[in-house]
DNA sequence: ATACTTTTTGCAACCGGTTGCCGAACCCGA
DNA sequence: TCGGGTTCGGCAACCGGTTGCAAAAAGTAT
């Protein structure tokens, strides 16, 4: 029913192979043959299956676009612009959600690797080895996680961190708490490390918690116990809930403590008060990481890591300790 | 370098086709035969190739999933769940965002279409005619936009506006204003008649404006001009514009006037005030959809159109009105 | 043991393209 | 007019599976 390559060649009187080179090596066909092959494509509507032209090149022109959990907020703008840079490329990109499950983050990919010339990795949850395991079957680039000899892309979310501590300190707090986030977090890690080795100030690290706005609230509590006036929080959502968690106990934003996140996820730039945080570039991340693997796919050995830079955004949730 | 059908036959001593029974046709093949193909095909980790089976089969076991813009809050549940339900049944899905460009959209369904075995559209900006024409091509299903005869899945917006102004005449409010989206919208024209059928309250209609934030800030104008005291929005990123915009203006939700949004995103279910909204059901709609996709790829027929319940959820931006 | 079913398996064509190889047609200069 | 080099297009094999058909094997009835 759908129109192939040999109804093209029926029609225009030549060889299916001219057809073929008429597609996809024009300077091997004469000008004029080219001209009336591909116009009697046009007019029969022939569009050149992909899957088809994949078993002979080896190449699918699709992408792998595996996340932890597509309703992150954190994740949409990645996605976004991966996909719209795959399509400036002529790649269609599968998204796959994995909700969290390092199981299924394998499965994923073992089923994606035939249909697909390589994988982006956001966040991913599967170990090391794993990982490394994996990449014998196709081309990977890992976003914000980082594995030795593999191609990544990370945000500087320590350089972010070492920011807002001085903004922090800069407004007179000398005690701060660190929310952090997934034990197995390589951003939680880095901004675990970042704070540490700040001088002139105090830091108490709360958690592990998970990623979610009831994450920062449960940490209210310990919070307050801490006896913080300034907070680093594991991202926006954290911060968020840490936010409401604070008011219930009748500590006010940025009044009583100052809270910082991270991400700038728009929940952050709305709401009240709006979240003094650190930006993550998520579109440039999924930007690069997209020509990174195209890279890799045909370089066959490209490797190495980019490093984003982040922005401290002050809004309204940190102001001057009282003293 | 991948291991084929044909690696596994020679392993296992057998010819091809009677790999390819063993997977897809199990009651043509001894079960000891089978199980020694198994065994064999586990060992070397054979994995079918879907893209060549699909190019006999005529089923790639791929769906397309295209909406208007990604980083849009609306979408990212609607997409989570959608991809979950497609994995359920074993298919993979395409993810394109055609950033609110009907061009884009078409260009992408045609591009698309080889590779899967159906598409759902969300939103499309598409019209009419073209989608009818499209459908020659590739099985449909849409998500919020009604085309005669085509399988549809809708919120009931209509029913959630009923709510929504009850809920405002019932706290005494007798001026309503619907700040409405953009001139295209299903959505909008259905708020917009529903409102428009109320009895004993008095509505106006300020827009069309752009579906964000920045549209319910600049519409703040035209509400406090039109003296409105009850506000239902095009969605909650306009709600929570409009209040912002209603702040600058001295204006104080819900003390001054009552605003009720449309979606339930998580940033309104943040921030303060809290959005009163009317919630659309959309990982549901993600779910019901893939499944009548699902069935109208193999059913070749199937049409119907699927109405979702929406629901008002009352939280802090509505109270009573000032008398 | 024979003839007849019913399973089980192999053969080969096919899906829609690509590509190495070879011959035909053409061009050029001598 | 002829030899030699290009350009162009056809042939056929191949990518990794599926499937209709028929042969072989196994089972059953006589």
């Amino acid at each position: 029913m759908a129109v192939t390559i040999r109804d093209v060649a029926r029609a225009a009187g030549v060889h299916v192979s001219t057809v073929s080179r008429s597609f996809s090596a024009p300077h091997l066909v004469n000008p004029e043959t080219r001209t009336r092959v591909l116009a009697v494509a046009e007019d029969l509507g022939y569009r050149p299956n992909r899957a088809a032209r994949a078993l002979t090149t080896g190449r699918t022109h699709n992408l792998g676009l595996i996340v932890a959990d597509i309703a992150n907020p954190f994740f949409p703008p990645l996605i976004k612009a991966a996909q719209a840079q795959a399509r400036l490329r002529d790649y269609h990109v599968f998204v796959a959600d994995t909700d969290e499950d390092p199981k299924a983050e394998e499965d994923l990919i073992q089923t994606l690797t035939k249909q697909v010339d390589g994988v982006l990795l956001c966040s991913p949850r599967l170990t090391n080895r794993t990982i490394e395991r994996l990449r014998e079957e196709i081309p990977f680039v890992l976003v914000n996680r980082r594995v030795k000899g593999m191609p990544t892309v990370l945000m500087d979310v320590g350089r972010g961190a070492r920011l807002a501590v001085e903004h922090l300190t800069g407004l007179g707090h000398r005690r701060l708490a660190v929310v952090t986030g997934p034990s197995g977090s390589w951003t939680s890690k880095e901004m675990q490390e970042a704070a540490a080795a700040m001088n002139e100030v105090d830091v108490v690290f709360l958690g592990p918690n998970p990623p979610t706005e009831l994450g920062g609230l449960a940490a209210a509590a310990d919070v307050v116990a801490s006896g913080a006036t300034g907070v680093l929080a594991y991202n926006d959502l954290v911060a968020i809930g840490l936010i409401e968690g604070l008011a219930e106990r009748g500590v006010e934003v940025p009044r009583d403590v100052s809270v910082i996140g991270v991400d700038d996820i728009v929940a952050g730039r709305l709401g009240r008060p709006k979240l003094t945080t650190i930006a993550m570039p998520t579109a440039a991340a999924g930007r690069i990481a997209v020509d990174m693997l195209l890279q890799s796919v045909d370089a066959e050995a490209a490797t190495g890591v980019t490093m984003l830079e982040t922005t401290l955004i002050v809004r309204e949730s940190t102001g001057e300790a009282r003293t």
